[in-house]
DNA sequence: CTGAAAGCGCTAACAG
DNA sequence: CTGTTAGCGCTTTCAG
């Protein structure tokens, strides 16, 4: 078996109680130390964390919620979380809710039950539902924090880190107007989903602010993020000839990309098309996509830094962040010239 | 503070074995069941599993170090891994070592510490180096199972996971050799991995078996497994002018496509690609990539399974597993038509 | 500075 | 079937 903190006692000739304090740096004679100091290398002690966490309350390991893993926007966020995590000595105990209700509920319960020091939740959508909600209220206190990670809540009680996506459904089409755009389409992405009403807010500010009128018919709901939920509605909005659209993910974009140029438009001379997150494969594609940039890497890393800074008791109090977006312009954007 | 095991014993007027035997489902006299039932509902009790695991020795956690959680190559791995988990009770801490030397290390040593039941290394490219070489052997025993999925080490003394590389490099030369090319280059990858070697004994074995004689020129090293890696060599290689190509990894593949395009020629008339892994990118590009597809989500839950069920003493011994590939014929490869 | 003793929350014999 | 009694490995008073 792996040696304990008596084996060590043991060989070294001390109380259990001098290792400990060996272990963690608290002050012990010389030769004492010196004596611990080699019995822990001669039998390779490592101390248990199982019964280090028993006694002391902290397990130095935090949840982390998210509804995937495997996905080129949950990616720079779960390495902003690991990245601060690990500089703070934590762990991260990673479910993957698969997208699928319920399971928040659930993994929230087991990692409370692993006695985890904190929840990341990232972009969780059920937190309005009742026994998530409750699930939070119930934990959100001194001995289990919540950090709620670019979410639906807005709750005051609860601390989180969002992105600004009212100003980025503004930036989207305010670059658009600039271009001599007219008719500007919107493609959303889940309806009533926080995120989709901020941008699509901005981007009714940046129409109104030209001058620009909006037609109901320019706006299309995809249901989801990924191109397959684009390719079901896109023809709806490329028949109504729009001069550019904004779509609400960079998958969304491509779906819109793609379509049009089946149709024989060309981009950026026919349309123009803009994103939103700027996810890996934005640089890759062909027109390269003008698109929304999200900090998300940054996301995940302030999130995690709040959670950790709410658990030392550092800044106990609930906070809320709000980064900014900025637009990076690429060859899907260009002035307008209609096609002949 | 959240109530214990004793709150519960003296609520429902049992002692603590008592409840501890409704917990874990042992026999107990319907009266008493419910009434620790009840005591537990009305208390809101969860048992501290950090508690339950310094007496039983089981964390049901695994560790998992993986080179990075974002990337459309592990993510799938890493989804496979957690349903796997899941489904067998277990949770994971994930480490990303951030493809950094001795962090594979670092991790290991701290999982360790975590006591968690069993370590799972995604595509560890150190396993031969001496520290990790020794943490592996000193681990592999029964106290602290090891399982590879898909890394460097072929030792017989570790279970492990891996993909039939060999039949990878066959299938995609052998794809293009029976559409008619004859000057088939190779982009490969990391110099000295074993992976790319593998890669390229099958393609060599391809071209032989076709009686098609080898150019050292066609065939270049990238360095590394992404565009930017192949954009360095990419001209060399089109200066051969080949009449196809086999990148060893998607993102190579896009790398030759876009510089050939740039050059003026036209995919898959003038060049035919074939790229590798199949990650999420490679049917969205236009043309769409012909590519070798690894069963990354099942890599990793056949890993997982493997080393759960050596966690549980059902499969003790060394295993070792190579799943199969398949070629998937998209848009980049068509049968040769040489520029005028 | 150091050792003895108590206890973190739970499980596992061992008697009843 | 159930209560009592020991620990699991470590930290932490409290004396010495």
């Amino acid at each position: 078996m792996m040696p304990t903190i008596s084996d060590v006692a043991k060989r070294a000739g001390v109380s259990k109680a001098t290792v400990s304090r060996v272990v963690n740096g608290i002050s012990v004679r010389d030769a004492s130390r010196r004596r611990v100091l080699d019995a822990i290398a001669e039998l390779g002690y490592r101390p248990n964390a199982q019964a280090q966490s028993l006694t002391s309350g902290r397990t130095w390991v935090v949840g982390v919620l998210t509804p995937s893993l495997d996905s080129t926007f949950y990616g720079p966020i779960l390495e902003g979380i690991q990245e601060t995590l690990m500089a703070y000595d934590y762990n991260m105990m990673v479910c993957s809710t698969y997208h699928r209700r319920g399971n928040e509920y659930t993994f929230s319960k087991l990692l409370w039950e692993k006695r985890v020091d904190g929840l990341l939740m990232v972009t969780p959508r059920e937190l309005t539902e009742p026994p998530v909600r409750a699930l939070l209220l119930e934990t959100a206190g001194e001995r289990f924090p919540v950090v709620v990670a670019d979410g639906e809540l807005a709750a005051a009680d609860i601390s989180g880190v969002w992105v600004d996506n009212y100003l980025g459904g503004y930036l989207a089409a305010q670059h658009l107007i600039e271009l001599g755009h007219r008719r500007i389409g919107l493609m959303a992405g889940i309806p009533g989903a926080r995120e989709a009403q901020q941008r699509q807010l901005g981007y009714s500010k940046a129409m109104q602010d030209a001058g620009l009128p909006m037609e109901a018919a320019l706006q299309v709901t995809a249901g989801g993020y990924l191109p397959e939920h684009g390719r079901s509605v896109v023809d709806a909005l490329l028949d109504q000839e729009p001069d550019a659209v904004v779509a609400m993910s960079d998958g969304l974009a491509w779906s819109v990309m793609q379509r049009a140029q089946e149709r024989g438009l060309h981009i950026p001379d026919h349309l123009s098309v803009v994103g939103y997150d700027d996810v890996a494969f934005a640089q890759l594609l062909r027109p390269s996509l003008t698109t929304v940039q999200q900090p998300l890497r940054q996301l995940g890393a302030v999130a995690a830094r709040k959670l950790v800074k709410t658990i030392s008791g550092e800044e106990p109090q609930v906070t809320q962040t709000t980064l900014p977006v900025q637009l990076v312009a690429r060859q899907s954007t260009a002035p307008s010239r209609r096609r002949p």
